[in-house]
DNA sequence: TGTCATAACGAACATTCGTTAGGCAAAAAT
DNA sequence: ATTTTTGCCTAACGAATGTTCGTTATGACA
């Protein structure tokens, strides 16, 4: 990928972000890169081209993040620490791509969108092993694993919605207050 | 509001929830409801009026839900599992309408838009007095307040993104694991 | 010097957008 | 029985949408 081609996907993720992808104009987009319309197409195939690699890079991320977690370490309470501390850095690295990853996977094209979701699953299985692991080793009450790993990610999602990169709450301390808030409500 | 205007307030929250706001346009709306949308500005006076309407009403039901169970009941816990049940009951009574609360209010005018989220931030203060009051009472340990009631509200709120009415979790099992969960994540 | 790739341009494309105007038939109100 | 209201219609509006077109300036390389 062109420098010039990362520079507009940086751009678009953050019109998307603040704007939605639907709401965003191939005009916006263009307007902010200080380029007519028509330029873009120099670099890019399409508007949906945009959102793709944006939902598909951070998929891959997260993924391969909860892979080497579940790969590595042996010990739940562990799995679980580096899952959230993992989850907490990717998204508050690429706050922007994580937004619209987020919000926006919704209107990725019929085929994509089903691919999409495939990894989403892969990535909430991740956590429900982790979840299993725990009460396998005794260490988790006996919960209902979907739900608990659902509930878990819930809290780990949300923070696209109120991080503030500037805020008084760095990366590493969110995520260490959800691995407490998360692990205590799991123990036994 | 008229029966007719209600069943069209109702089939555009079910497209809004599908599409979402911005990508649901008013002849998809009307085309749902059998009629031709310029039939539909007899009715409304505008797209826009759906958003705020559901935005709104969704609004003032949680709003209404909090301020009475931080009126009626005392002890910090059942606050808290009141204010949980209220909140997933609303949501799963009203799903579609709830989705779309969740996920457009951005697209609200600006407006509309700053008088939304001071609602929200008034809710918002509803779970901050919940867990401030626990621990004020001793039974809950002494957390960021503010994060605390934040990550509470994301495991209510990421409901949306799963629950299925027909699916094998009623709304009050719902209810109780999220209590359980939350409570268990807080209590000394 | 001639050839090619890159990155931009202005103009235009067909389509879709939310909305308005004006009329017409049936139902409700007087 | 007459008027008013309701609910829908067809037709059209101007604006915005994503994208394609042919062209051009620039600079690297043969």
């Amino acid at each position: 990928m062109t420098e010039r081609k990362l520079a507009i996907l940086q751009i678009a993720q953050r019109l998307f972000m603040e704007k939605g992808y639907t709401a965003t104009s191939v005009r916006d987009i263009a307007k902010s890169a200080g380029v007519e319309p028509a330029s873009l197409y120099s670099h890019i195939n399409g508007k949906e081209e945009l959102l793709d690699r944006t939902c598909f890079e951070m998929a891959e991320k997260f993924l391969t993040g909860i892979e080497e977690v579940n790969d590595i370490y042996f010990d739940a309470a562990q799995k679980l620490k580096m899952a959230v501390d993992t989850h907490v850095n990717i998204l508050t690295n690429h706050i922007e791509a994580a937004v619209v990853f987020q919000r926006d996977w919704r209107h990725l094209n019929e085929v994509r969108r089903s691919e999409f979701i495939e990894l989403r699953n892969a990535y909430e299985d991740g956590f429900r092993v982790i979840v299993q692991n725990g009460i396998d080793e005794g260490i988790f009450s006996d919960v209902d694993v979907k739900f608990a790993a659902l509930t878990i990610l819930s809290s780990l999602n949300w923070i696209v919605e109120w991080y503030d990169p500037n805020g008084k709450l760095s990366a590493s301390e969110i995520a260490a207050n959800l691995f407490n808030f998360t692990f205590t409500g799991l123990k036994k």
